[in-house]
DNA sequence: TAGACAGCCTAACGATCGTTCGGTAGTCTA
DNA sequence: TAGACTACCGAACGATCGTTAGGCTGTCTA
């Protein structure tokens, strides 16, 4: 709590990750969990364990720091797309499925900078929001490639109310999934069993 | 424009609806595009065409004029499920469509309530979203009870799942769908085809 | 060893925030 | 007509906001 750094070794961290990566992992969290115009600069940097003008030594703004922010959540799941697509699926089904736990997997995962993209964004300010777009737009439009390839029979525009549905749907779970409580395997399994196999079936 | 109330007639209202309806309005619909703590009272006051300190006769404070709109979408909502509940339904799926229609009918409708109480609930003040809880979870109690009534043959966890991820798909359409350029019962359709017969069915 | 630089600090700036005070019209009732 | 009440306003309050200026350390490099 105090200010003074009484670090015993030479590199001076508090918890464990120097300052700048700890300014973002709080903040993020922060932004996740109370809003961006609801966390003031001096409440990141109270969590952070600085003086709020040490934040503006490694951002040059707040706008800035949720830009970061929000890229890093954008580059998470980007790569977890990937990966998802690198291994060979047995079928579409569990393509499909493979897909889902991977943007789950990253949504719940060590930091929550996918997840304060998911709450933050629409509230964000408009250059922040352009900003983003670009990568939002190419993933999108690799899920719009994947649910053509596991569901061609569906309509482009089938396919358009489908996907934001999916997002929808998937990116909620932030609201509700406590990812310390259950599995997040076991979540992609139920979404996908209902997603692929309807509310109709009769088991 | 102008503050001065040169109407005719001797009730004082500038567009069509009086004072305390019109601050409510706009301050939902400020709210649902901007997010609260984004927009200030000063903002609501100059779309409504009132002075801030108006906004203080009808409201006694900023939470409380949230909680209003709050608890104004919530009975819309309620209201439009009650409706749904009412007619009589051909088969599962046409009652499962009903509801789901009449759920996007209120998130689309007239006033911005709804749609606001979707998307401003988790960063609102704890106070405010405590008062707000017990509706939600009367509503929600609501769609439990239906979906274990058209899918008898889930568990109690998956239907919880379910009903999450429904919820997540449906209240996201507010930040994608148009309802001035698409038809809602046409979303519904789509949303229940996708939720019923699953995307693995092959036509 | 001198200088550059990263990292963080204290203190304060102007702006904006939610809110309140005291007052002024106009309308309705007794 | 006196009084009460509703609706609204201008002006200001203290608090908090994002941000900046300037200074103090310690480490690394020439």
């Amino acid at each position: 709590m105090t200010a003074t750094t009484t670090a015993t070794t030479t590199p001076p961290q508090t918890h464990d990750v120097a300052g700048r990566d700890r300014i973002l992992r709080e903040a993020a969290q922060l932004f996740l969990d109370r809003g961006y115009a609801e966390t003031s600069m001096r409440t990141i940097a109270g969590a952070a364990d600085v003086r709020p003008a040490s934040i503006y030594h490694h951002f040059s703004s707040k706008d800035t720091l949720l830009a970061e922010i929000l890229s890093i959540g954008m580059d998470a799941v980007t790569h977890a797309f990937a990966e998802a697509a690198a291994v060979a699926a047995t079928s579409p089904r569990a393509r499909l499925e493979a897909h889902v736990a991977a943007h789950l997997h990253a949504l719940f995962a060590h930091h929550a900078f996918t997840a304060a993209h998911v709450t933050v964004f629409p509230f964000a300010p408009v250059s922040v929001r352009r900003a983003a777009v670009a990568e939002r737009d190419q993933y999108e439009s690799q899920w719009t490639a994947l649910l053509l390839e596991v569901a061609p029979h569906m309509t482009s525009e089938a396919t358009r109310v489908v996907r934001l549905a999916l997002f929808g749907a998937m990116n909620s779970t932030v609201h509700w999934f406590d990812a310390a409580e259950g599995s997040v395997d076991d979540l992609a399994e139920a979404i996908v069993q209902t997603l692929w196999d309807g509310l109709g079936a009769t088991p």
